[in-house]
RNA sequence: GGGCUAGUAGCUCAGCUGGUUAGAGCACACGCUUGAUAAGCGUGGGGUCGGAGGUUCAAAUCCUCCCUGGCCCA
């Protein structure tokens, strides 16, 4: 007898200097410089020279502080779409971008001032306008460093800037596109406007938030009517808005409501209704009335349709104190009954509404507040008043007159400036439009390209659509300093803006070299040139909406670098249906008559782990920064890419951990083929056609993911293709392939078909997976691919595989998806008898197996033994049994059957074997083992 | 108030055009392993499918209403 010999110096264990533990935090950041001086992207683009480019056009995030989790969502999904599309065969050129101009950063320019106790208004314009840039292009130095850290690949050198002079250029020329097709005008209309900032508000620049306001019920004498009986009485309105009342010019009713003439019998202490006057007011809305005005008894004289009403003239409540204009009745559909009186105070300076009745009707549009809020001076008896200011003033004057019939107070919603919150009012004044349905059609050009675009999901479709088809014209104007001028002149004379397109080229050629600061630092004669007389046009002085400034990025990101337009997507958060999505499409209708997409996918919004929104005070927030300092940055794009990106997501502590979780089988499953395929030579390798049907399998699934990303790339939809990814490393991979395969990977000659079939198939493995998980897991996928081929070269120079569609065995998988129920019931059994006590590992064990016919066909007993992890199988023919029942067989009824293996263990590859002691000059070992070690093929490891 | 959208195990997600005891992965518990070891394997517990009605022989899946979130409007 010799000693018993160790033979763990046989055994190819795995080896790789690929670490379990990523420390991701500390390899990133090095990793990103490696990719620098290496110029990976530029080596990129270069290499994609001849392909079909791709074109995801980046929308611009606001240069205005640090990246919050919806920017790196946003930035991180791109990257994915960017590098998978190139992966899969393209050249994707990805050109990001950002937004410069616009009320943040004026604001937070003026706050420095006031900070500091100076006056804005005394600045130059221009030094006003330097100082935004500066702050905007510090901002957007800040998020181009932490896109870059997050992992995000693009042509961060080449970046636009919407206030780059090319690009405030080619805003002008797009300006002056609308100017020369007569689909730009001017008009006096009422727009939301904030007294406190002196200026117009575009939609996503207002909030609403509970406002107490004075409101009035007053009476409005019916002067004459086609219904005579009426004359006389008084139309009964209320509104939350006191102040509105100079400007009133009408009364709306709604046609098909019901209305009462009622008389007044006996009021209540304190009320101001009088007994025996008569007043008209909708049926459903007198007891509300009777109410709010003290309205004791009463008699209903007579009921009324609102389109009776028809042709009805009341004077205005204050008529004899400066309003003797008539006040006529109309119908209107967007009256409500949900509250007031069911008749409506129109004043035509101060809604939307109320404007687009007016203007049916050919009513004034007096201008009676002024841009600071207060009434102007021709105003009778208010002039100079605040209108926020008014209501005891007005409501005095009602009173006096005999028109108050009630007053009260109420908590609302109500507009409120996003920036300085104070609430806002509805002022007429003159603003530059887009309009909707000229001769230009955008609205109806707009909704067909709508239906010729593809949407991601496809619900948005509908919700640009009905959005596209409801709104009003483009107010493109802004009384602001930090843009793009609107770069027109208006002929004093007739009042027309100049549609001559010299004058835009002069305008758009002076940008290009100066900047937009040119339409303040120059003579207007400069872009007049010399034939008029500066002297009969006005300069027009307002700024350009941002959100036309960005909706024009197409045409100086694209035309610009030579890239294809339209864009193949457009990709962004589900709130840019409203802003960017929208202003891109109606500018592109505008001037080049379709959209500037093929597609557009939108994302969800990021929410806490309860769902919430997040915010500071709620102490819920997460910071990406955090985020890549605790975890990484691929831990936040593994997050993005297992999440449902189409509905909104969350995040939180708890989330983050399962993410690392995810990772680590991931990385684990990387590690252990990168040990096992150590000493790999392309000599090992094994045709499919002369794999085991294990590995064929192995291949089949391969297969099946390659079609599952194949079809994600062309749909740009990635939901829970990562998740299935993970789910074959853990599952398919790991618990099962792995597990059955270490036996040969760990044990036979390396000149084994077995082994050299299992680790051509890691082969492929590693080459799938490593690839496959390039576009998310940036870092890691280099890190394995550097552990096996070196740092020289990147995986992100990589394509995909192309996976040959002989792989594809679908009889192959029904067999092995029906071993493998059958290994669940083996398993099943293993368990009861370790729970029982007697066994503990699955090698100490055999296990007799039976089975019907076709079943037993499927592999052979020393197959069923390697594929369960024992060491003895034994199959037996039972024709009674149902293909499908041995899975759901309850442990004590299963008729697989579990007993110790008969022999010894073997020293080396620990499987218990009768023939273990029978192998000379190996006494502890089974004839694989000893063939094995005699072969002289296996003692790398000692020989070191 | 309107448009769009979501609500399935502690977490992330599957469950198609209605049809057996609602499925994965992660987490958790227990066991095994100690030759993927700050790893690996196995087994298990855990869900009245947001709520209430309704259609149907049959609903997580269809209809109505309600509740709770989200985005965008008002």
């Amino acid at each position: 007898m010799s000693e018993t010999r160790d033979y763990r110096d046989t055994v190819f264990l795995p080896a790789t200097s690929f670490p379990m533990r990523g420390d991701l935090p500390k390899k990133e950041p090095g990793m990103l410089e490696r990719w620098r001086k290496a110029g990976i992207w530029q080596q990129l683009r270069a290499r994609s020279q001849g392909r079909d480019k791709f074109i995801l056009h980046d929308g611009p995030p606001y240069a205005n502080g640090h990246l919050h989790i919806g920017h790196a969502l946003n930035k991180i999904l791109k990257d994915v779409v960017n590098r998978t599309r190139q992966m899969a065969g393209y050249d994707g050129l990805y050109v990001p971008g950002w937004d410069c101009h616009g009320l943040p950063i004026e604001w937070k320019i003026e706050e420095e001032y006031r900070k500091s106790g100076r006056d804005k208004d005394a600045v130059p314009v221009l030094q006003f306008r330097a100082e935004c840039r500066a702050y905007a292009a510090h901002w957007m130095a800040v998020q181009s460093e932490e896109f870059q850290r997050l992992g995000v690949f693009g042509a961060w050198e080449d970046r636009y800037a919407t206030m780059d002079f090319p690009s405030e250029a080619a805003i002008a020329g797009e300006i002056g596109k609308f100017l020369l097709n007569g689909a730009l005008y001017r008009g006096l209309r009422p727009v939301m406007w904030s007294p406190v900032e002196k200026t117009a508000l575009a939609e996503a620049e207002i909030e609403y938030h509970d406002h107490t306001s004075t409101t009035v019920t007053v009476r409005f004498p019916v002067v004459r009517s086609p219904v005579s009986d009426i004359v006389g009485a008084a139309i009964v309105i209320w509104t939350t808005t006191p102040w509105t009342m100079p400007g009133n010019r009408a009364i709306a009713c709604g046609p098909e409501f019901d209305y009462a003439l009622v008389r007044i019998d006996s009021v209540a202490e304190g009320s101001r209704a009088r007994p025996g006057e008569r007043i008209l007011v909708a049926i459903a809305l007198l007891p509300q009335l009777c109410e709010a005005a003290g309205i004791a008894t009463h008699h209903v004289l007579r009921l009324f349709k609102g389109a009776d009403l028809y042709g009805t003239v009341c004077a205005h409540p204050l008529r004899g104190r400066g309003y003797d204009h008539d006040v006529p009745v109309f119908t209107a559909a967007y009256v409500t009954t949900d509250a007031g009186t069911g008749f409506v105070h129109i004043a035509p300076g101060h809604g939307e509404e109320d404007f687009d009745l007016g203007r049916k009707h050919g009513l004034e549009i007096p201008e009676t507040v002024g841009d600071d809020g207060s009434f102007n001076a021709w105003v009778p008896l208010f002039a100079g008043l605040h209108v926020y200011k008014a209501a005891d003033a007005i409501c005095a004057a009602l009173q006096e007159a005999g028109g108050l019939l009630a007053r009260g107070k109420l908590v609302h919603s109500y507009p409120h400036s996003w920036r300085s919150k104070a609430p806002l009012i509805f002022r007429a004044t003159p603003q530059w439009f887009i309009r909707m349905d000229g001769p230009e059609q955008i609205r109806a050009r707009a909704l067909q390209a709508i239906a010729e675009t593809d949407f991601v999901p496809d619900q948005g479709r509908n919700r640009i659509g009905s959005m596209i088809a409801a709104r009003p014209d483009w107010c493109i104007s802004r009384q602001r300093a930090w843009g793009v001028p609107i770069p027109v002149f208006v002929e004093r004379a007739s009042g027309q803006p100049l549609r001559d397109p010299e004058v835009v080229a002069r305008v758009v050629a002076a940008f290009r070299e100066e900047g937009a600061d040119a339409w303040y630092a120059s003579p207007p004669g400069r872009f007049l040139g010399p034939d008029r007389d500066p002297a009969a046009y006005e300069q027009v002085m307002d700024i350009v909406d941002v959100w036309f400034e960005s909706g024009s990025s197409h045409a100086f990101v694209l035309d610009a670098r030579g890239l294809p337009w339209p864009a193949d997507l457009y990709l962004e958060g589900s709130d840019q249906h409203r802003g960017w999505f929208h202003s891109s499409l109606l500018e592109s209708v505008g001037t080049r008559g379709r959209a500037p997409f093929e597609a557009v996918l939108t994302h969800g919004f990021v929410l806490d782990e309860q769902g919430r929104k997040m915010s500071k005070s709620l102490g819920n927030v997460t910071a990406p920064q955090e985020v890549w300092d605790q975890y990484g940055a691929d831990i936040l794009r593994l997050w993005v890419m297992v999440s449902d990106t189409r509905d909104d997501l969350r995040i939180g502590p708890e989330i983050l951990k399962q993410q690392a979780e995810l990772y680590r089988r991931l990385r684990n499953t990387l590690r252990w083929i990168l040990g096992s395929l150590d000493g790999w030579t392309p000599g090992e390798h094994v045709p499919e056609a002369e794999m085991p049907e294990l590995e064929r399998w192995v291949l089949h699934r391969l297969w099946e993911m390659d079609a599952q990303i194949r079809s994600a790339v062309d749909t740009y939809d990635w939901t829970g293709v990562y998740p299935a990814l993970h789910a074959f490393c853990a599952t398919d991979l790991s618990a099962f392939y792995f597990d059955i395969r270490k036996d040969a990977i760990y044990c036979d000659r390396p000149d084994s078909l077995r082994r050299r079939a299992a680790r051509t198939v890691l082969d492929h493995l590693h080459r799938c997976l490593t690839t496959w998980l390039a576009p998310v897991l940036v870092f890691t996928a280099e890190e394995a691919w550097a552990a096996r081929f070196g740092g020289e070269c990147s995986i992100h120079l990589q394509d995909f595989p192309d996976i040959p569609q002989r792989w594809r065995d679908d009889a192959l998988a029904e067999r092995w998806k029906r071993i493998r129920e059958l290994r669940r019931g083996v398993t099943l059994q293993l368990e009861a008898a370790r729970q029982a006590g007697w066994l503990k590992s699955s090698l100490q064990a055999a296990v007799l197996l039976p089975l019907s016919a076709d079943d037993a066909s499927l592999l052979t007993p020393e197959e069923w033994a390697e594929v369960a992890i024992v060491s003895k199988a034994d199959v037996t023919e039972d024709p009674d049994r149902q293909p499908a029942d041995d899975a759901q067989a309850s442990p004590e009824r299963s008729p697989i059957a579990i007993s110790a293996a008969p022999g010894d263990k073997c020293a080396r590859c620990w499987k218990v074997l009768p023939e273990v002691g029978q192998q000379p000059g190996h006494p502890t070992l089974c004839r694989r083992c000893a063939d094995a070690v005699d072969s002289g093929l296996v003692c790398r490891a000692a020989a070191e």
